[in-house]
DNA sequence: GGGATCATGTAACAGGTTACATGATTCA
DNA sequence: TGAATCATGTAACCTGTTACATGATCCC
């Protein structure tokens, strides 16, 4: 899943403690309001980043508070990174969650490899756009060709809100 | 799930056995584009929906094949299948599968539930517009706007699409 | 004194996916 | 003769969710 790359996007920015990452996470944050993830699950998820090597923990021992285990990025884990945040998405339902995650992480300190992304999942929707009109066109059966206009009319707006975003992007360079 | 209830949808046309179900689930089939299900599951949501009290099965023998469970449909679920059939989805990401199932389930042989329940829908997509505009002109966080502004999208593009359902619909009654 | 906060997890459970078991029969 | 079809399932697994455990300290 696409959660243990936030954590690494997360991590990047600077090294922090499990605790301290499940905050970002609450119900009334930016990230809590795309996904939500268990302080349960994201110890597991640390747990599974540290044993691919992708991340490494010191423990930080403190006066009278339970140790912490800060994480930090290591160079493998700096280039999963960096090669997920590259990789636009395959699957229309994808965008609502992947890919704003890619989005929220590319933005605020790769700003041309979020235009980048933009303009290849841009890329994507449009190919999507003419193969259904062209498939919705040839279908004779009514409920297939309802289906079939479903998704495209879903791709056809992810292209006008695609392009707004590369607007979004590329003002705030 | 919804898988459970397109069963009970099959089944109300008529009765029919395991295997012969799981034909219409076949990759090349309307209902498989939808949803994948696998002859395993299809087997473990019988059983369930036979405990539950909503189907019936009558064995039938036959020479030289192993016998076949005959599945019916029972007044109760009967009437789990109105009561579903009839409640629009609350989430948004849920029309993509679970609404086109109510939809390819009513469409054929209650026209009139299948009009109600595009309305339904409809409605419930213009409240979430109304919203989510709102809410994106007050948000002054650049990626929110963008998250807020997606889903607007989205939710505009359902609403032309269940317009055009509406159409077919009750064009075809 | 009692609840929220700090900080880390483990354990049980629920849901769905994949692989496999069985055994006859039809078709190329 | 070997693969596909008929017809039914069981079992193992993987992933994610929920509940709970621990124990001190800060704030009201």
């Amino acid at each position: 899943m696409s959660t243990e790359y936030i954590l690494l996007g997360l991590l990047k920015r600077e090294p922090r403690h499990g605790y301290d990452l499940a905050r970002e996470f609450a119900a009334d944050t930016t990230l809590g309001e795309i996904i939500h993830l268990e302080p349960s699950m994201l110890y597991a998820y640390l747990k599974k980043l540290e044993q691919a090597g992708f991340v490494r923990a010191t423990i930080q021992t403190q006066a009278s508070r339970p140790p912490r285990r800060i994480f930090e990025l290591t160079e493998a884990g700096a280039d999963e990174l960096r090669a997920w945040l590259a990789e636009p998405v395959e699957r229309t339902r994808d965008l609502r969650l992947e890919f704003l995650l890619k989005l929220y992480i590319a933005r605020d300190d790769e700003p041309n490899i979020a235009a980048g992304l933009i303009s290849g999942q841009y890329d994507i929707s449009q190919r999507l756009v003419d193969s259904l009109s062209r498939q919705a066109a040839d279908e004779t059966d009514d409920f297939r060709r309802l289906v079939l206009e479903m998704r495209l009319e879903q791709n056809r707006a992810l292209l006008n809100w695609l392009a707004k975003a590369r607007q979004d992007v590329t003002s705030t360079t």
